[in-house]
DNA sequence: GCCAACGTTGGC
DNA sequence: GCCAACGTTGGC
């Protein structure tokens, strides 16, 4: 089983969304080594942590999920009103992929920005790297199990 | 809202 | 295949 964290603006889509809806298709990735790494590593029954990213101060991770689908197409990709619309990608050759995740559990506290960049675990994490564009991160399972201990200490 | 960092695009 | 311009991400 693998680990991953995975990004999203709170004010667009935030773990209490998700915690609504029970699960959620993972949208709007647009970058190749994250698709990459999904379709490539991504499997059912993998689990994720979320993160809260642009959120000032509440900037950190928050809560946990499950990855409950095989990597799919992402339907927003062939929508010409939505933001996430690509013109070049075609039905029968999708550019972009998703995955259907499923909420598991909000940490009693948010584990802050701050907190990881002083986590010598992370030390070597795209995590804490300046100017890194993962949305999707893999973990260990040694850091998810930290940063899940932190959020729930 | 600013801006540094970086990926992507497209002209050549 | 290079590289400048541009757009996006995301911390602050």
């Amino acid at each position: 089983m693998r680990y991953w964290l995975c990004k999203s603006e709170p004010d667009e889509f935030s773990i209490d969304d998700l915690a609504k809806k029970g699960s959620s298709f993972w949208d709007g990735i647009r970058n190749y080594q994250v698709r990459n790494m999904i379709r490539d590593s991504m499997k059912i029954g993998d689990k994720a942590l979320f993160y809260h990213s642009n959120a000032g101060l509440d900037t950190g991770v928050v809560g946990e999920m499950e990855v409950v689908s095989e990597a799919l197409p992402d339907p927003t990709q062939f929508d010409s009103k939505s933001h996430y619309y690509d013109a070049k990608s075609l039905p029968e050759n999708p550019r972009w992929l998703g995955a259907e995740m499923k909420f598991t559990s909000r940490f009693s506290k948010v584990v802050r920005l701050a907190e990881l960049k002083g986590e010598s675990l992370l030390k070597a994490s795209p995590l804490i790297k300046k100017g890194n564009r993962l949305s999707i991160i893999p973990l260990t399972a040694v850091q998810y199990k930290r940063l899940v201990h932190l959020g729930n200490k």
